[in-house]
DNA sequence: GTCTATAATCTGATAGAC
DNA sequence: GTCTATCAGATTATAGAC
């Protein structure tokens, strides 16, 4: 009975905690993710700033479990898109639609993309549980292009390029439009092809 | 006699304003760019941050100025690349070493970087005249496809989405290393291959 | 042009009652 | 676990003396 009311009780924190986070993104959105503030987040969710410290013990380990949770969301996506009928079977195939994932996610919340891949809070440094989870979404492109045959770490660096370039302009000078989305196929076909002919595959 | 000392004022003006500005790249180098206050700013050049307000109306047109500075400062470069040696002849020869450039002024200063290509302090938007220099830089990249046969919007941004990636990529990942950098030729050849070809040109 | 004084507000965080 | 009260400080910016 004790331990079931522990349980209830367990449950019941983790979920203020995921409303504090989601929150937090609303907030972030309006804000600008540096303009997130305790006293409006306490506010949004109906508490005083100071009762969010008995969830989270300081304002960068809110961040933090935002920037879990945004790795957390794209390997998900990863996987969803492998689910869908079986996912994409021809490797290339799979490269260009794991670039289409990716850049929608970039692009449909640029704050996210912004904790996620630019380095814009002073002081903040996602620590061990989170940086985890981001060393895993790395390792998810290095497996696609593994399997495209290309296994250098100068294929890796490019990719990783490319695709933070892509995401970059589009959220920097065209936020919410499609203007550098449209160029992924054509990204990953110009890559692909330099990246095989330089192994000695055929063209 | 008058004209002459309102010269000068004029001058010992102007002068003063570049020494603030000189401490504010200083600070933000130091504390982040977001990290910079018109406190620190004050007591570095030696004054009260209120006195500031004589040669600056806000903290904004502070950031407005260095935005300008930097722009005008990669446009030096260039020009400083193609003055040397009458500067490389070839157009694909001067696209490379203009990436080169670029690369470098990005690499050796992240949070000029910051401050020019991503969109990060809230509420910041250069104003007219900074503006006009930032699109006089993306001028003087597409004059340099152009020259090589690439005029399509479509190669401008490729070009762009794959130079700003190398320089994100750089001081995210590895700031004050070279792992990205290393990767322009390489990126310049994969791409000119690609629109080369694309507008049956030889490869 | 620089200063003092200060407005007016916001910040993250802690102590302790309940 | 949430509250009140509050700390201890920061922030940009203005007014007015000198």
């Amino acid at each position: 009975m004790s331990g079931t009311a522990v349980d209830r009780r367990t449950r019941r924190r983790e979920s203020t905690r995921q409303e504090i986070l989601d929150a937090a993104w609303e907030l972030a959105r309006e804000n600008g993710l540096a303009g997130l503030t305790m006293r409006d987040l306490g506010a949004r969710v109906g508490m005083r700033a100071q009762s969010l410290y008995s969830y989270f013990s300081s304002k960068h380990a809110i961040y933090d479990a935002m920037f879990a949770q945004g790795n957390r969301e794209i390997l998900d996506r990863y996987r969803a898109m492998d689910a869908e009928n079986g996912g994409p079977r021809e490797p290339h195939d799979r490269l260009r639609r794991m670039l289409d994932v990716y850049l929608r996610f970039c692009a449909e919340d640029p704050v996210r993309h912004q904790l996620l891949h630019q380095r814009t809070i002073p002081g903040f440094e996602p620590g061990g549980e989170s940086y985890r989870v981001a060393v895993e979404v790395l390792g998810t492109a290095r497996a696609a292009l593994d399997a495209c045959g290309i296994t250098s770490p100068r294929g890796l660096d490019m990719w990783t390029a490319l695709t933070a370039g892509l995401a970059a302009q589009q959220n920097a000078n065209e936020p919410g439009g499609t203007r550098w989305l449209r160029l992924a196929d054509d990204a990953t076909e110009m890559f692909l092809h330099h990246f095989r002919t330089e192994l000695g595959g055929r063209p």
